[in-house]
DNA sequence: GAGCGGCCTTTTTTT
DNA sequence: AAGGCCGCTC
């Protein structure tokens, strides 16, 4: 009974209701993990199913632990041989264990999109295709990942008109996937399409998971694409008991495949199934949700509901509308100073979410300049800095020789002389004797048109290799990664180099090892492959520890799940670049209008909502406009200010602390020519950084370049297309 | 041929 | 922040 008491009716229901399919509509803050935590709970206890027959998938590994963690303390038991874990990681886990079947040996690395992107540029080098910009390896990436979760072939796409036609993408296509395949490689979607492709060439496999997951449980139901949706219809076809947990007004993932369809017709595919509505909400006050639901229910494709509370009306709801990005960060920080004064709080307290990571700048440049300490989680990512996907370039080497991408990222680092020419000798040679490029290197000697000078360092270079591949099954790979690094004298150049980057970038170096001495403490059991597959499948948010007092820094799409006290959502406006610029089509603007939801149900007890009615981008400073929400949104809820009149707050706050003056002689200003253009020497005023006087004049194609000296900021290159630029006689 | 400095562009959101 | 590109030097 005890495994219950805390549940209100529904969500006992839908924890008890454990057989045949179930879809759970689980509103923002209404006990969605609870439910699941407690039905896999009541699963082990109660119906006695043993936890190795239980399936639990999540869409990121910081969701899993937490669900692990609960589970734990719900059974005061560790049940580790339940399977719990992200869509990729589970798959990859399958795959590990089966991808022989389908042509992969079991030592598969990874790819990230980095990786994709090189893939795809060598394979558009290799074909030789007049370059434009349809051939741009960003948009050739997403075409592929499109296609890939579709879970339909480039074929049926093209006849269902779900794409166009083009003959050069099936090339690069076809050309990527086998160049995947020969490097012993998968990207991310091929951990699902390949667990798929798996399934349907080997039915015996998929009965024998079938078999093994009696009992399935899909956490952001609303948020899988279409391959997803298959995987969990081929795995739980057989005995049926599928429970899926989502929110169709939080999908905000449609642009990696995730399809809305998947929930809102969840009765289609399982008729028999039971539907539960969680509409009570323990999180937020009221005026919060009120104003969340009078922009959502103006989406058209959705399921009629509204949440509700018990918890008071609370402090009304904050929309402010700034001049510029600047203004909107200074009143933020000012809000926070307040509140922290007047009601106590802690800087934990505190969220600033925002559209894209490059937007957190404004916002840590005035926590800075205040003495807040905040964290910006993701953004960019550590496993993505240079040199740590250098050294790890090593050990993804060292375990399979077949990953060329990250051979060819290895070989001229640390720098010894070997440039892109030579590597393309060397490719050329493999590709006309059928080697991969790791045993090309081995035949260096035979080898064209090489100097003798580069085949001694790639003799060199290879040997070194060698040397690691065999070292590495006699120590530990924590062991292995040390002397390697000082082996290739990493440290050393770093230090000697001595910038501001290069000490970073060691102290990163540094970090990566003791994360490796971590990850052995905590699975002394593994090798080095497992480690490697953990690191291409974590992210920041998973690593991220709440428990530091500073104001948290993230994305409206990594605030999913999460809940503060305060929360501010920034960036309101449309029209604009990083935020709801494509609300062109009224697909797009309801998925804003979900980002937008997702954003206010974070908010526990405040949430201010924030706008600039200009913004930079690029240099380029554009207006953006509210009234589409302002429409929307719900006045009764609301308290609005307008303070966008306000012109520099923020230049004002932002001059260097100890006033720096450069000189400039007044005597040279010179008079604006007659062609209208600027001179060396001309007095100017910038609309940021002020007066300042011109030191240089070039052309850049149609564009005019200067580089201005400024006695508030010092030297500046100023592009003129992109500022206003005023002359001072 | 290789490497380096300088300058520009990129980009929504993530497993 | 990092990759691409250009022009320069060794």
């Amino acid at each position: 009974m005890s495994l219950l008491k805390n549940l209100n009716s529904v969500q006992k229901q839908s924890v008890e209701n454990t057989e045949g399919p179930n879809l759970i509509l689980a509103g923002a803050g209404s006990g969605k993990t609870r439910v699941l935590t407690h039905k896999i709970a009541y699963l082990i206890e109660r119906k006695k199913v043993k936890p190795e027959n239980i399936l639990a998938m999540t869409f990121t590994n910081k969701a899993a632990n937490e669900m692990k963690e609960r589970i734990f303390h719900l059974l005061k038991n560790q049940v580790n041989s339940l399977w719990i874990g992200t869509f990729h990681s589970i798959f990859a886990r399958i795959l590990r264990k089966n991808c022989e079947k389908i042509g992969y040996r079991g030592n598969f690395v990874i790819y990230d999109e980095a990786d994709q992107r090189s893939i795809i540029k060598t394979v558009i080098n290799e074909l030789d295709f007049d370059v434009d910009d349809s051939l741009k390896p960003n948009s050739i990436k997403s075409k592929i990942k499109f296609v890939k979760n579709s879970n339909k072939t480039l074929e049926d796409l093209q006849l269902s008109g779900a794409i166009f036609r083009d003959e050069i993408f099936e090339v690069i296509y076809n050309s990527y996937q086998k160049h995947l395949i020969k490097n012993n490689a998968m990207d991310f979607e091929d951990l699902l399409l390949k667990s798929m492709d798996l399934f349907r060439l080997f039915p015996s496999v998929a009965e024998y998971y079938q078999n093994i997951f009696k009992y399935i449980l899909v956490d952001e139901y609303q948020d899988t694409n279409r391959l997803q949706y298959e995987l969990i219809k081929t795995l739980g076809g057989k005995n049926r008991n599928i429970s899926v947990v989502g929110d169709d007004d939080q999908s905000i993932y449609r642009w990696r495949g995730a399809d809305i369809r998947n929930i809102l017709d969840f009765e289609k595919d399982y008729p028999e199934c039971n539907i539960f509505r969680l509409e009570q909400n323990y999180r937020s006050n009221e005026n919060i949700l009120k104003i969340a639901h009078s922009i959502i229910r103006h989406n058209a494709s959705r399921m009629e509901k509204e949440l509700w509370t018990k918890n008071e009306a609370g402090e009304k709801v904050s929309l402010i509308i700034t001049s510029n990005a600047g203004n909107e960060a200074n009143y933020i920080v000012q809000k926070i100073i307040e509140e922290t004064q007047k009601n106590q709080r802690n800087f934990t307290d505190f969220a600033i979410l925002y559209r894209t990571n490059a937007q957190s700048r404004y916002f840590e440049e005035v926590l800075n300049n205040n003495g807040i300490s905040y964290v910006v989680v993701g953004g960019i990512r550590f496993y993505e800095r240079k040199e740590i996907k250098d050294v790890l370039a090593y050990l993804r080497v060292l375990i399979n020789q077949n990953d060329s991408v990250s051979l060819k990222r290895i070989i001229n680092y640390p720098a010894r002389n070997i440039g892109e020419a030579t590597v393309a000798k060397i490719e050329k040679y493999c590709s006309q004797n059928n080697l991969s490029l790791f045993d090309g290197l081995k035949e260096i000697n035979k080898i064209e048109k090489i100097q003798n000078k580069k085949k001694l360092i790639i003799s060199d270079f290879y040997k070194l290799l060698k040397k690691y591949i065999d070292l590495k099954d006699t120590i530990s790979f924590s062991e292995l990664i040390k002397y390697l690094i000082e082996d290739l004298g990493i440290r050393r150049l770093l230090k000697e180099e001595g910038t501001v980057e290069s000490l970073n970038r060691l102290e990163n170096i540094g970090e990566l090892i003791n994360g490796i001495d971590e990850f052995l403490k905590n699975h002394p059991d593994q090798s080095l492959e497992h480690y490697l597959e953990n690191v291409a499948l974590i992210t920041d948010v998973d690593n991220w520890d709440r428990s530091a007092n500073v104001v948290s820094l993230l994305t409206l799409h990594s605030a999913k799940g999460l809940e503060f006290p305060v929360v501010f959502v920034t960036g309101l406006e449309e029209g604009l670049f990083p935020l709801t610029r494509q609300m062109e089509n009224e697909e797009s603007l309801e998925e804003e209008r979900r980002l937008f939801y997702v954003g206010a149900t974070r908010a526990k007890e405040k949430l201010y909502l924030t706008s600039a009615k200009y913004r930079r981008q690029y240099g380029e400073t554009t207006q953006g406009n509210i009234s589409r929400f302002l429409t929307e949104i719900d006045r009764d809820y609301l308290d609005f200010e307008d303070l966008s009149y306000q012109k520099s707050s923020y230049e004002k706050n932002h001059r260097p602390k100890q006033k720096r003056t450069y000189k400039f002689s007044n005597s040279i200003a010179a008079k604006e020519t007659s062609n209208n253009e600027f001179e060396q020497g001309m007095l100017v005023r910038h609309e940021r950084f002020g007066k300042g006087v011109v030191n240089k004049v070039y052309k850049d194609g149609d564009d005019i370049k200067l580089n201005v000296l400024f006695s508030e900021v010092g030297q500046k290159k100023i592009m003129l297309k992109y500022c206003k630029l005023e002359k001072l006689s």
